[in-house]
RNA sequence: GUGGAUGUAGUUCAGGGGUAGAGCACCAGAUUGUGGAUCUGGCUGUCGCGGGUUCAAAUCCCGUCAUCCACCCCA
């Protein structure tokens, strides 16, 4: 009778099986465990937020492309679009309550109402790390240090960091007399990789004539080390200062930690956003750099300044997991995923099913996940709903075998079976199995 | 938001006005307590959706939705 509902999801929305799911848990369990290895805190904030609090006071005219609308209650509202403007009123609200330094990290859907590609959603999952409360090369540096060690515990092939800094930059086009096109230089710089530096002169000599842009095509230029590229940028700039010389520590530090393969020094990153006063950050992977920054950030100074008079300087990054996860999966470095089950109890006839699930609960009592197959099936058939599982031990016990107490182990991976074991042998022998698996697992 | 490409079986893709196809996958049997081989047989479709032109549309036209690419912005 009625009509169907076709059921569609909106454009840029996706729905998750599975096999990504259990991925992208594994991803945020692995983040998660690292940000505490620092002494990072979670937090949480609503999804929802007044529209002036993300904007700003004079909210209407800004291009910001986000979900807005009136809720019933004729209040202006707007969708979360990042978790750093959130997390400044967060703070701005709830300072009195913490302890600064503060540092905390925070996995949580944002939405922008942009057009889609490949690793770029209208809804995705950020994930950001912040330091706040303090300015100085300590905070930058470990932010840095947490970006690569999140990566590497992710075993992401081949990434790179490129920083640059924000107020050596600023200082620059003073010196040039550019100041006043700083955000159209950054836009025309930031495109460098993209469109190439004869395209970007170009660009730049409309604004601010050939003299300029070549100068500043200079400045962006990074040269054969870091330390040759520091030391370009800080002559263009004027000189040795504050920003330059915390540069330098960074770079250092990155260096003894064992992060100069990864770490770039690159003053074509700008970021577009207009919060950043100091040094940033985005993140490539190498073998896919169109794909875009899976990681940015940066060092913002006066953030909560919208929402208090209290000076907050803060610090930070943020992972894209959608993106990060697209571009895995291209790469087909998308970690596995895994079982969710260990051992499969095949039904050999349904009377036994009350046995099968003694046999499943003394397996969990161990830890070890288990289920039950509900139907007596086919054996071909539970074996290969086993395989589409990817559950690595089948236990299986028949009229005969559950007489006399006992069960057969077979090892689906290696397809050999171990029969007559009893059930506290039949749970040892599985224990041994996913050890040494996960074991594998841990080398591979 | 603007411009372009694409959309056919579970999947990868052919067919470009005249009865919708192939590989793989899937199901059944050979083989009723141990699945990766072989053979035999079989199933699968609102040709993205809606309209139009035509005797006839998967095919041509218009619209729409989605995906991908570029711009823009960024994760």
């Amino acid at each position: 009778m009625s009509e169907i509902i076709p059921p569609r999801v909106l454009k840029g929305f996706r729905d998750s099986l599975p096999e990504h799911e259990i991925s992208r848990k594994h991803i945020q369990n692995v983040l998660e465990h690292t940000f505490e290895l620092y002494g990072f805190v979670p937090i949480d904030t609503p999804v929802l937020e007044y529209t002036e609090v993300l904007l700003g006071k004079g909210g209407g005219d800004t291009d910001k492309q986000i979900y807005r609308f009136k809720d019933n209650g004729g209040r202006d509202i707007a969708m979360r679009f990042d978790l750093t403007v959130p997390f400044a009123r967060f703070m701005a609200g709830h300072g009195a309550e913490l302890y600064l330094p503060f540092k905390r990290y925070h996995m949580g859907k944002v939405f922008r109402g942009e057009n889609t590609q490949r690793g770029r959603y209208r809804e995705f999952v950020q994930c950001d790390f912040d330091i706040v409360g303090i300015d100085s090369a300590a905070a930058d540096f470990e932010i840095l240090l947490l970006m690569a060690r999140c990566f590497e515990n992710l075993e992401a092939p081949d990434v790179g960091f490129h920083t640059a800094h924000r107020g050596v930059f600023t200082r620059f086009l003073a010196k040039l007399g550019a100041a006043e096109h700083s955000v159209e230089i950054m836009r025309a710089v930031d495109k460098r990789s993209k469109i190439g530096e004869h395209e970007v002169r170009t660009l730049l000599a409309d604004r601010i004539g050939e003299t300029a842009a070549d100068e500043l095509l200079a400045y962006i230029r990074p040269q054969a080390t870091n330390e040759a590229t520091l030391a370009m940028i800080t002559e263009l700039a004027g000189g040795e200062d504050n920003e330059t010389r915390r540069l330098n520590t960074i770079l250092e530090w990155s260096e003894k930690l064992g992060l100069s393969d990864r770490v770039v020094l690159d003053p074509s990153i700008t970021r577009g956003l207009d919060y950043y006063t100091g040094i940033v950050y985005e993140t490539f992977l190498r073998q896919l750099p169109e794909i875009g920054s899976v990681c940015s950030g940066g060092r913002y100074n006066d953030l909560a300044s919208l929402y208090t008079k209290q000076h907050i300087p803060g610090v930070g990054s943020s992972i894209g997991l959608d993106r990060l996860m697209a571009a895995l999966e291209e790469l087909d470095k998308l970690p596995p995923a895994g079982a969710g089950v260990d051992v499969l109890v095949l039904c050999m006839e349904e009377r036994l099913i009350g046995r099968y699930h003694e046999i499943a609960e003394h397996m969990r009592g161990t830890g070890i996940r288990a289920e039950v197959y509900p139907e007596a099936k086919k054996l071909a058939a539970q074996f290969s709903y086993a395989e589409k599982r990817g559950i690595p031990i089948g236990i299986i016990c028949g009229a005969i075998e559950a007489e006399s107490s006992v069960m057969n182990l077979k090892n689906l991976e290696t397809r050999t079976s171990d029969d007559q074991l009893s059930l506290a042998e039949a749970t040892q022998k599985a224990r041994l199995i996913l050890q040494r698996r996960s074991h594998q697992n841990y080398n591979a």
